[in-house]
RNA sequence: GCGGACGUGGCGGAAUUGGCAGACGCGCUGGACUUAGGAUCCAGUUCCGAAAGGAGUGGGGGUUCGAGUCCCCCCGUCCGCACCA
């Protein structure tokens, strides 16, 4: 008689993490006695609630820690949070406290949801960016950046998010808008601004993409590389007629520097200035770069937008002809790449095609394609492809590809030129006005100037009485903590009043885990023992942001004898989102969004904790896709694991008292031991399904796969025929049983502890080492293979494992069905794939 | 335009090295148990066909004894970058 009944999640879970904790089973070891793991997913911002994004990140993650644990691996897997930031700086606004109290309670809310969840961390580890143990390290890593020549203030034209009220970062512009502000267009402005300059870590940055970082997936290199936007070509000298000033370009087609018939500047660049001063069209140009530079970044960089152009009225010398052709100001060209000023050359570009045409300036043709002949009156788009060069003086008649070297080269020679490289990349600007952030350490001092704080000064700790809700940055108004006296010269001094980006903080908080309570060094000799991290998992939001940082970070604290290191993560796990079906408030149409408020899909993890349990919740998140790809929230796919975890769970209770006295009987076999086929054949699925497990949490990672080969040996042990009597029956049953539950402990961990201490098996089921499988138990004596005439399955046959291949040929070739399809036909061809099938070609 | 990912039943997804397409789960259909069933257990479920059989992995071609998988062309979806000289 069956008995009805749940798994008791309510009871069983709280009970386990308190196990887990007590016996200390999570902690990190590394005293080198075991090769290590380091499994790292991205810390969280303290929202206060987790959402389900989280639950699939740590869960992934968590997956992998317990099964490296188990494999025998020192695993390092610690927790902490990225506490700095807006959210908590416009709570004390609202709610009129300070940014530090709501935070800490938010950590506290998100650590015990996590520890609901059953995450296998370190806790001792924990690093939580805004408390001062740990971004005092942020301030002393600064200036060690700023002695080694990596910071720099300088004033630059820089994106300004009006909502945000503060500087942003280029990575931190999505399409002219705030990456946190959708609707917000940033604004440029001239500021005095803090930058760290990434821009010498380009070249590495890139070829370590290739380099080291081959197992990264290709998503993510090729947006950093694109990103990056490394451009091979020449810096060229063209010399300004009235002036006698030099005035430099990039290109990376020197092959149609005869081609050149005017100039551009960017409207902003600063030679502009001087030049027009006093000339008659100076009014005219003013008011064209005054029109350009208030249209915004965002209008004028679209590629659909008109060209607009003036006439500055001088003249450029092309280096290679003497050739005079006019300087004019045009809005496609920008100040912050190459050089800010451009040749033109329209019969092989299509911009200065288009401006060419509607300036009606001249083309000229200095590549020829094979086979047609370009006339420069009747083009009608330019020419960009390679081609033979004409109209090129000595270069004519020579394939353009071998031209660009050939007249760098020349160029080279007579100091007009030179081979450079240029780079997208910019300097990451790291100063914020806003309160909620490491204190950038520097004072200005009227006698001194810009003054580092004395690193045994270090922290500089945000004060604690702060008002907010003013407007501006509430630090600025601490007058107490602003003013101060210059540790050089006694004299009056201000402190900076901007705080650090806090991608600052999450550039080397990895770091931090593997030595987190340091009070020298931001870590020490045991960061070169756990890192580099071997899995790194978090989302695809931060190709470039925080994994271009980290990466730049680990490069910069290299260089400064920190660590022997180039690159953080070894292998990156780039996990999809959490979609959930919705309807589209435009279109009403129904599909799967992402989880939104305005589209009302948003299914709260706590919820689904309360009603299913943590393991129910942690293994449809596994089961439901492949880690890297969009997950489709379903209920009723949540209700099938639980139905799984129920009917495993229902098979214990059911059968207790014979798998109890099984285990207790010994467990586990050999093949040898069993005589009934169907006891072998569980076996071997007990075997195969640890195999199969093992495979797909190793390399793989591949979750889902790994669910259903466990789900696939409870439904074997269903259909196998429960013989309580049967001495070997027991400890069969008892062993497979034992085997799933440490198969699924990963995934389900609760709920494995429960029946691992129901069977009456020693210790906790989370420090069991992963079982092996034993590849006699794996091997069965025949095998069914298929038989196809020509390419097409006619039938099946069974086959001895050893049995020789002519015989079995022969055997294929009389079966019946085999027989029906070539009747009539000539055999030309029998060819056999061991164990798989025979293809008789007729 | 450049770069990346992808396209398999009603749905999520399997198929690991070129070898039996559709594992596992959801949903659906039928049955058992039951006062009841939205519980549980059992069976079935790619499509067409009564069956034999045929078709089938976005479309078209190719290589091969054999292609979801490799090659070429095309179509479509999603993501990133984009007047970058």
């Amino acid at each position: 008689m069956a008995i009805e009944t749940y798994y008791p999640f309510q009871q069983s879970e709280p009970r386990w993490q308190r196990a887990w904790s007590e016996a200390g089973i999570f902690r990190a070891n590394g005293d080198g006695t075991r090769p290590k793991s380091y499994i790292l997913e991205q810390f969280p911002y303290p929202s206060g609630k987790l959402h389900m994004g989280h639950v699939r990140v740590y869960t992934i993650g968590d997956a992998m820690a317990r099964f490296r644990r188990m494999q025998g691996f020192d695993v390092l897997h610690p927790m902490g949070f990225d506490a700095f930031g807006l959210p908590a700086e416009n709570a004390a606004i609202k709610h009129d406290t300070q940014p530090g109290a709501w935070t800490e309670r938010c950590i506290d809310m998100m650590r015990e949801q996590l520890v609901r969840l059953g995450m296998s961390y370190d806790w001792a580890r924990e690093v939580v960016t805004c408390r001062d143990d740990y971004y005092r390290w942020n301030q002393w890593i600064f200036i060690k950046l700023w002695e080694q020549g990596l910071v720099e203030r300088r004033k630059a034209a820089v994106n300004w998010c009006p909502r945000c009220e503060t500087v942003l970062a280029n990575e931190q512009v999505i399409n002219g808008r705030c990456w946190r502000h959708e609707d917000t267009d940033v604004d440029v402005r001239q500021l005095d601004q803090w930058f760290l300059k990434i821009t010498e870590y380009a070249d590495e940055l890139l070829r370590d993409l290739d380099d080291k970082l081959a197992e990264w997936p290709n998503l993510v290199s090729a947006q950093q590389r694109n990103w990056i936007g490394r451009s091979e070509g020449a810096l060229v000298k063209f010399k300004v007629k009235e002036t006698g000033e030099e005035l430099p370009i990039f290109t990376t087609r020197p092959d149609t520097l005869f081609g050149v018939t005017f100039m551009v500047m960017a409207p902003e660049h600063p030679k502009v200035q001087e030049w027009i001063k006093g000339q008659p069209n100076e009014p005219a140009v003013r008011a064209f770069i005054n029109k350009i530079v208030h249209e915004g970044r965002e209008r004028r960089t679209d590629e659909a937008a008109e060209k607009e152009g003036i006439a500055l009225g001088l003249s450029a010398i092309n280096p290679v002809d003497g050739r005079e052709v006019p300087i004019w100001l045009a809005n496609f060209v920008l100040m912050e790449y190459g050089t800010g000023a451009i040749m033109a050359v329209p019969a092989h570009d299509q911009r200065d095609f288009e401006f060419a045409r509607k300036f009606e300036i001249p083309v000229r043709v200095v590549i020829q394609p094979e086979g047609v002949e370009l006339s420069a009156n009747e083009m009608t788009a330019a020419y960009t492809e390679a081609g033979v060069m004409t109209n090129s003086a000595q270069f004519d008649g020579m394939q353009s590809e071998r031209a660009k070297g050939a007249i760098v080269e020349w160029l080279t020679g007579l100091k007009q030129g030179e081979p450079t490289v240029q780079y997208r990349l910019r300097d990451w600007l790291i100063s914020r006005q806003r309160f909620w952030g490491t204190p950038i350490p520097f004072v200005y001092c009227d006698e001194c100037g810009l003054v580092p704080v004395a690193l045994d000064e270090l922290p500089v700790r945000l004060p604690e009485n702060a008002r907010f809700g003013q407007g501006g940055n509430p630090l600025a108004g601490v007058d107490e903590w602003v003013n101060l006296k210059c540790s050089k010269c006694g004299g009056p001094a201000r402190r900076e009043t901007d705080t650090m980006d806090t991608f600052f903080d999450s550039s080397w908080y990895y770091l931090r885990y593997c030595d987190p309570k340091n009070t020298d060094l931001p870590f020490g000799a045991e960061a070169q023992t756990w890192m580099p991290v071997d899995l790194y998992i978090g989302g695809k939001e931060h190709a470039i942001l925080h994994l271009l940082y980290s990466r730049f970070f680990t490069k910069a604290l290299r260089d400064l004898g920190l660590i022997k290191l180039d690159e953080p993560f070894s292998r990156l796990l780039t996990q999809g989102m959490v979609l959930a079906e919705g309807t589209d408030p435009r279109s009403g149409e129904r599909r799967f969004f992402k989880m939104s408020k305005s589209i009302g899909n948003v299914v709260d993890p706590g919820e689904i904790i309360e009603e299913y349990g943590a393991d129910a919740a942690r293994m449809f998140i596994l089961f439901a896709a492949p880690p890297e790809k969009d997950l489709e929230w379903s209920p009723s796919g949540v209700e099938g694991i639980s139905r799984f975890i129920n009917r495993l769970w229902r098979y214990v209770q059911n059968n207790l008292t014979a798998l109890r006295a099984g285990l207790a009987e010994g467990g586990a076999m050999t093949p040898a031991e069993l005589t009934r086929q169907d006891d072998r054949d569980l076996l071997r699925q007990a075997h195969e399904t640890t195999r199969r497990v093992t495979n797909d949490l190793g390399e793989r990672a591949q979750f889902n796969t790994a669910i259903s080969a466990c789900m696939e040996l409870l439904n074997a042990l269903y259909a196998w025929p429960d013989r309580p009597e049967d001495p070997l029956a027991r400890r069969l049953a008892a062993f497979a049983t034992a085997r799933l539950a440490l198969l699924l402990s990963p995934f389900a961990p609760h709920l494995a502890e429960e029946i691992w201490h129901q069977l009456g098996a020693e210790g906790l089921a989370a420090a069991q080492a992963w079982p092996q499988f034993d590849p006699e138990a794996l091997k069965v004596e025949t095998v069914e293979i298929a038989l196809q005439v020509s390419g097409k399955v006619r039938g099946h046959m069974s086959v001895g494992i050893d049995e020789d291949e002519d015989a079995i040929k022969q055997r294929a070739l009389a079966d019946e069905k085999v027989v029906a399809f070539t009747e009539g036909k000539t055999v030309r061809k029998v060819i056999y794939v061991r164990h798989k099938l025979v293809n008789i070609v007729a």
